[in-house]
RNA sequence: GCCGGCGUAGCUCAGGGGUAGAGCAGCGCUUUCGUAAAGCGCGGGUCGGGGGUUCGAAUCCCUUCGCCGGCUCCA
């Protein structure tokens, strides 16, 4: 597997010495807090962390307190010692650390392996580097708080997170795109370019676009609208409470109460506010009697919904309170499943791809433990989802048993530009609801017929696609969604009215310009819009005006000279039709 | 929700038991300028909220809300 010839570190070989820097990491805990209990101490996609239970919590200088006992343990150079004992010997060896008692009790054979570095020694399959020389760069991170075993019930341990790399021009590459990543925070860019804010006076997690953020939405809505009723979809729209007897139909008030929102009292009546929008979709699909003519039927809507969130899990527009979903459901009959599925993935690539996402990842999801319905259904519509999938050629891994409990779903993520994953269209068959609610058509045989539901999003939520796109693209949106396309620049007072005349020009074909007229200096207008990432910056001045001309310059600091506002607009409109 | 950290002007942040500062932004005046920040001046904060300790609290303690990093959760 490891090619000799290779001088370059294997991704393997980088994980044995980021193992092995976490067991340095341990040891050099061990070494400064005696009483120290350990958990494990796994490499992750970035580095590496340990799990410690401590006398006292972790401050900022303890971590470079381990940092320098570590560097002292590499510099000595220690070799790295398997040894393999018996269960019975590595309980002796352990004894005063339960964790590592109740993973030896849980590993299957008789022999374990433990491995010495120094002074520490721990519980370890390996493998590692011959000695701690072996160890790279590496950089200790940060303290967190983690359950043992990721159980929330159980104790709270301390985690310490570290990275190492081969050469210090990786570690340093990586301390750069996580910097890089940080000036893309959807968060930092929403406050920077004025998309959205939250405040606390109005609640955690709820949202407030700001007119800049809300024409991006609008441009997005608009372009979803379209496309869905290109596509056969109908769209509708549904109230934002309903009465509690709704979601005990639907079974959310015993699935999800967690997540409700408490009823309020409505003349007598329990309402709450929605946590979805299916139950309106089928009332809507159930106003009359269906016949099987009239399947697919494809009911869709920009929905808002709330759902409680616990208070840690809130994180700007990824993680809210209230959202609108791009929500549709499919009514059709079992034999039109997979065409509707491959029409939804079809669906999902194009908006995937209009929206700049080159790469994503596909995950089928199939039956968990707790699940609705009959196998044989389950076996069906797992069936009509890998169909779909192999017919649209779309490669896939499978998940298995991360299936909703009424049924298989699809979820596709999506990878920005720096390479991160993110939660993005995701389609889901629906066993429970059309039971639930007693969803049916009339069939050929005039008989009535069980409908097939399926839930879908193409782009998840207004507000977590927000922020996608904001990371994806840094703040520089396409031309197509740029909340301000051009920003016309006059260099003295004297060229003012020459500058709304083309700024009257160019809004008149539906292009956002705005006119910079304050009375400040041609560089310091240059400067903001470049901040704000504006793709057109027009500067005009007396040879413009002259000429009947802007000059163009673009936000990637490409200055294109002088061109007639015909020829500008032309460019731009190609640029808005190709949503690049 | 849990562990830890942090809340000082619109923003970014300094200060820290004796009553609050900078830069940017804002406002006013001057400047009318050729491709990333003109100059001068002015205004602005119950130091997140509540309680306590103290002669005195932005500073120390408690509590509460919010944010951040994780964990857990995410229909």
């Amino acid at each position: 597997m490891t090619s000799k010839a290779s001088p370059r570190a294997q991704p393997e070989d980088l994980d044995c010495m980021r193992h092995s820097a976490a067991h340095v990491m341990a040891e050099a805990v061990q070494s400064l807090f005696p009483g120290a209990r350990f958990g494990i101490g796994p490499t992750i996609e970035d580095g590496f962390y340990y799990d410690f239970e401590l006398p006292r919590t972790l401050t900022p200088e303890d971590l470079s307190a381990i940092d320098a006992r570590m560097r002292q343990s590499i510099a000595a150079n220690s070799p790295f010692l398997r040894e393999e004992v018996t269960k019975e010997a590595a309980r002796q060896l352990f004894a005063s650390q339960p964790y590592k008692l109740e993973l030896i009790d849980e590993l299957p054979d008789e022999k374990v392996t433990v491995y010495r570095q120094g002074s520490f020694t721990d519980l370890c399959r390996g493998p590692h580097v011959a000695s701690t020389k072996g160890i790279g760069p590496f950089k200790l991170t940060s303290i967190a708080g983690a359950y043992w075993r990721g159980d929330e019930h159980r104790p709270m341990l301390q985690r310490i997170y570290g990275t190492a790399f081969a050469t210090g021009k990786d570690l340093e590459e990586y301390l750069q795109k996580v910097e890089e990543a940080a000036r893309r925070d959807h968060r930092r860019v929403g406050k920077d370019l004025d998309l959205f804010s939250l405040r606390e006076e109005v609640g955690p997690g709820l949202v407030l676009w700001h007119p800049k953020g809300a024409i991006i939405r609008r441009v997005i809505e608009d372009f979803w609208k379209q496309e869905h009723m290109k596509r056969g979809y109908q769209l509708v729209y549904s109230p934002h409470i309903a009465r509690l007897d709704l979601w005990k139909t639907s079974g959310h008030w015993e699935m999800y109460r967690e997540s409700l929102y408490s009823p309020m009292d409505v003349e007598g009546q329990d309402y709450i506010v929605k946590p979805m929008n299916c139950p309106f979709h089928i009332f809507i699909f159930k106003s009359h009697l269906r016949s099987y003519r009239e399947l697919p039927i494809r009911l869709a809507e920009l929905g808002t919904v709330y759902r409680y969130e616990r208070s840690g899990t809130l994180h700007g527009l990824a993680r809210v309170r209230g959202f609108t979903q791009d929500d549709a459901h499919i009514f059709c009959r079992p034999d039109q499943l997979q065409n509707e599925i491959v029409a939804v993935l079809d669906l999902a690539k194009f908006m995937m791809k209009a929206f700049g996402f080159q790469d994503y990842e596909v995950l089928l999801s199939t039956r968990p433990e707790k699940y609705a319905g009959t196998l044989e259904i389950w076996a069906e519509a797992t069936e009509a989802l890998q169909k779909a999938l192999e017919r649209s050629s779309t490669p896939y891994q499978v998940d298995p048993g991360e299936g909703v409990f009424y049924g298989p779903k699809v979820d596709i993520k999506l990878k920005d530009a720096l390479g991160r994953l993110w939660q993005g269209p995701t389609t889901q068959v629906d066993f429970n609801l059309p039971q639930r609610f007693d969803v049916n058509f009339i069939g050929e045989d005039s008989k009535e017929h069980r409908v097939v539901m399926v839930h879908r999003t193409v782009l998840g939520s207004m507000e977590r696609f927000m922020a996608t796109l904001v990371e994806h693209y840094g703040g520089a949106f396409p031309v197509w969604l740029a909340p301000v396309q051009a920003v016309i620049i006059p260099i003295a007072d004297r060229h003012l009215d020459y500058v709304r005349e083309v700024a009257g020009r160019l809004s008149a074909t539906g292009l956002r310009v705005e006119v910079d007229d304050r009375t400040e200096r041609m560089n310091l207008k240059i400067r903001e819009a470049q901040v704000n990432k504006v793709p057109y910056m027009l500067v005009v001045g007396d040879k413009e005006q002259a000429a009947g001309t802007v000059s163009l310059r673009l936000r990637n600091n490409q200055d294109l000279g002088q061109k007639m506002v015909d020829e500008f607009l032309s460019m731009a409109n190609a640029a808005i039709v190709a949503r690049s």
